[in-house]
DNA sequence: TCTGGGGTCCTAGGACCC
DNA sequence: TCTGGGGTCCTAGGACCC
């Protein structure tokens, strides 16, 4: 049987932990930029506010409603993240971590009675240690896992269901298909126009229109709905293919200088992405794009290239960002995000060697990037950057409703004030 | 004024090879 | 003028996930 153990309303619960004047209130968390809604706490959705939904539309609301917006603090997230999977695969060594707030688990017991003591004890354990919410579903396939665990998080009290043979149609018939896992937008769309409108529906349709119209991993989403394993746990994480750094800016950007001092930014950062996973990349991209929600000249382009020597160095990452930029920009733009894409990503220990030799630039490259690497590590990153990042910065993102960071900096640790008679 | 960032996989079509 | 069969590789676009 799998289990799927799914944080509620993760990001929500990371900040409660720590500010206990959120619980009970409608609480959001902004994207980056403080652009728009990404996590809603129970309170938020219940009030009808949508997953995506841009503050600027909605802060009146919340003001109205006693509700709370705050920026998004991934570095608690990641850390809180850390500890709750640490518990998780303390339970079994078949464990998926799957995403920064759910894990998949199997376990050699069918009896629904032991897996509920189980899964029980999942909850309890991760909430006294971590004080974050877990609703868990179980399933002898990852999809009805997935689907168990969304009725456990809508309709059952426990924070526990498990679908099994006897059960599945009854319960999926109470899931909107647009629920289901590998089912998007564009599929609920098409087959709400085919009358399909529940998971059970969606596991009587016939098999080659479903190929057909959905590929075929629509064909294993549908397997699966109908207790056929499809999709195996992957123990160790696949590798990577390819590295992203984007971002869209505070404020338009037009000029080209802001626009590379952007991208050999966001360079850097991919680049020491990659040599902390100790690989190299083969090619890159570079994109741009104005903002397509305004109603001025639009204009996006990318373009790639193929490098000659596989590398992970930051020189000639943005360097070569660099020409590319220069070939896709056009002046008289506002310029909403950029970003930069590696890929054919390899080992570092794998590299094909070259029939030249290496040039001694590359070797002193090297060298230099591990050390700003061990610098940043060591007083914190953006110690030392590139000069052709620039140091104007009037272009950042806005973090304007930021937590501190409770868990992972020396200054931002809470005290707790014991009064000392009472202490026994 | 203000609408995120970072990923994966599948398919079709074009260009090419023998 | 007629015109087969079997491939690979690359890219763009579309779908999905968190």
């Amino acid at each position: 049987m799998f289990l799927l153990a799914d944080c509620n309303n993760f990001y929500v619960s990371c900040e409660r932990v720590f500010n206990p004047s959120l619980r009970d209130r409608p609480v959001i968390i902004l994207s980056n930029n403080d652009g728009c809604a990404v996590a809603l706490s129970n309170e938020a959705k219940a009030l009808g506010v949508p997953r995506g939904a841009p503050l600027f539309k909605w802060r009146d609301f919340l003001l109205k409603n006693n509700g709370v917006w705050l920026s998004s603090n991934y570095t608690l997230y990641g850390d809180m993240s850390r500890r709750v999977m640490d518990i998780l695969s303390s339970f079994s060594e078949d464990c998926e971590v799957y995403s920064i707030d759910e894990a998949f688990l199997r376990i050699d017991i069918s009896d629904e009675k032991t897996i509920q003591k189980i899964a029980r004890e999942l909850i309890e354990t991760v909430y006294k240690y971590t004080g974050i919410p877990l609703s868990v579903g179980s399933a002898n396939t990852k999809t009805l896992a997935k689907a168990a665990n969304h009725y456990a998080k809508k309709t059952a009290k426990t924070g526990f269901a498990c679908i099994t043979p006897a059960n599945r149609e009854s319960m999926l018939q109470q899931i909107p298909v647009s629920q289901i896992w590998g089912i998007g937008y564009r599929h609920d769309k098409l087959l709400k126009s085919h009358g399909v409108n529940n998971a059970l529906q969606f596991t009587k349709l016939c098999e080659t229109w479903i190929k057909k119209r959905m590929s075929i991993t629509g064909l294993r989403t549908h397997k699966e709905l109908n207790g056929t394993p499809c999709i195996d746990l992957q123990h160790v994480p696949p590798s990577r293919q390819s590295i992203v750094s984007s971002r869209s800016f505070g404020t338009p950007v037009s000029s080209f200088n802001l626009l590379n001092e952007s991208i050999h930014e966001y360079g850097y950062r991919a680049a020491a992405r990659m040599r902390s996973m100790k690989l190299v990349c083969s090619s890159l991209s570079v994109y741009l794009c104005t903002n397509r929600f305004k109603d001025e000249p639009q204009y996006s382009n990318s373009a790639s290239v193929s490098l000659e020597y596989p590398t992970n160095s930051s020189r000639t990452i943005t360097y070569q960002a660099e020409v590319i930029l220069k070939a896709i920009y056009r002046s008289g733009y506002k310029y909403k995000k950029t970003g930069i894409m590696l890929h054919g990503l390899i080992e570092n220990s794998e590299q094909q060697m070259s029939l030249f030799e290496k040039k001694d630039y590359m070797n002193r490259d090297e060298k230099l990037m591990s050390v700003m690497d061990s610098i940043n590590r060591r007083y914190g990153s953006k110690s030392v950057i590139l000069a052709s990042e620039g140091i104007s910065r009037n272009w950042q993102m806005k973090r304007e409703f930021l937590t501190p960071s409770y868990t992972t900096r020396w200054s931002d640790i809470p005290l707790v004030k014991v009064e000392s008679n009472k202490m026994f």
